[in-house]
DNA sequence: CTAAATGTAACTAATTTTGTTACAAATTTA
DNA sequence: TAAATTTGTAACAAAATTAGTTACATTTAG
């Protein structure tokens, strides 16, 4: 089902709402229903990608390592997914084995993969984790 | 890995390279690497949307519905993936348990990335199956 | 020093995807 | 009409992926 995009998001926004104030992993888990640990493998990806800082320690935690508004979909997505996320390949075996036609088509094909993946990450480069949230809280309740 | 896409995509390539002839759930199974069983799967998918058709009994097999030119990456898409592939969902627990802000920063998610999917499908759209086999024979040997 | 927290490895469980077996129904052909 | 071939689909098995859990060394605040 891969949630890893999605939850990712939401320790994102959590982060944003929290303001500067460190959040622990058990916090976060608990508010997206989840395991600590969980929510630990995905902040390290996010730190990794330097949206994040962690803190070690008593009264540790994440922050933000930029303003929402610096932050946008595109950078949670490429830190999630890498950069060739690859969402429509062909197993391993059938791209060995196969004759010189197919190899062409499965060449071809991943190109057009890889522009429509730039695409979208394209979308995703538009919207900043502030617009989420301002997007959000407009909803009528 | 979800490889329908590119699987159901070699199937489509092969039968316009077949031009005309009905080829077997054997035939192409063997030429993807793959069981004949999986080729019969997908292609019923493919006949459902349309862009093959199929004939039952002996010397039976799969044809294209219409000109490779006029069956688009998109088509195939589509008849595959369903029109809401949903790539990054939340769980159904985490939607259900979560808060209001939760709930509404996944909402602007799902559409943020309907809305990406949806970019992702135009340039699928603008690819022919017939540009496929140009592009891919005329690399060089 | 103690308590609280991350970071990560190792494992288990759940889910999804792919492959396989089996067989009824349809169709061609001899 | 009988035999052979092929689809369509259900049911099951195997493999791969993803999510959750346990455990613990390390770091830091107080």
């Amino acid at each position: 089902m891969n949630t890893s995009f999605a939850v990712a998001t939401h320790i994102v926004t959590y982060l944003a709402f929290a303001r500067g104030s460190a959040a622990s992993s058990e916090q976060i888990a608990e508010h997206l229903q989840t395991n600590p640990v969980v929510v630990r493998r995905l902040m390290s990806l996010l730190r990794d990608a330097g949206l994040v800082k962690t803190k070690l320690g008593a009264r540790g935690g994440a922050l933000l390592a930029r303003c929402p508004t610096k932050i946008s979909l595109r950078d949670i997505y490429e830190a999630i997914e890498g950069d060739d996320a690859d969402l429509f390949a062909l197993s391993a075996a059938q791209k060995e084995g196969c004759n010189r036609i197919m190899a062409s088509v499965q060449a071809t094909l991943e190109d057009i993969c890889a522009s429509a993946e730039e695409t979208m990450k394209r979308v995703f480069g538009k919207v900043s984790v502030a617009q989420i949230i301002e997007r959000s809280s407009s909803f009528p309740k």
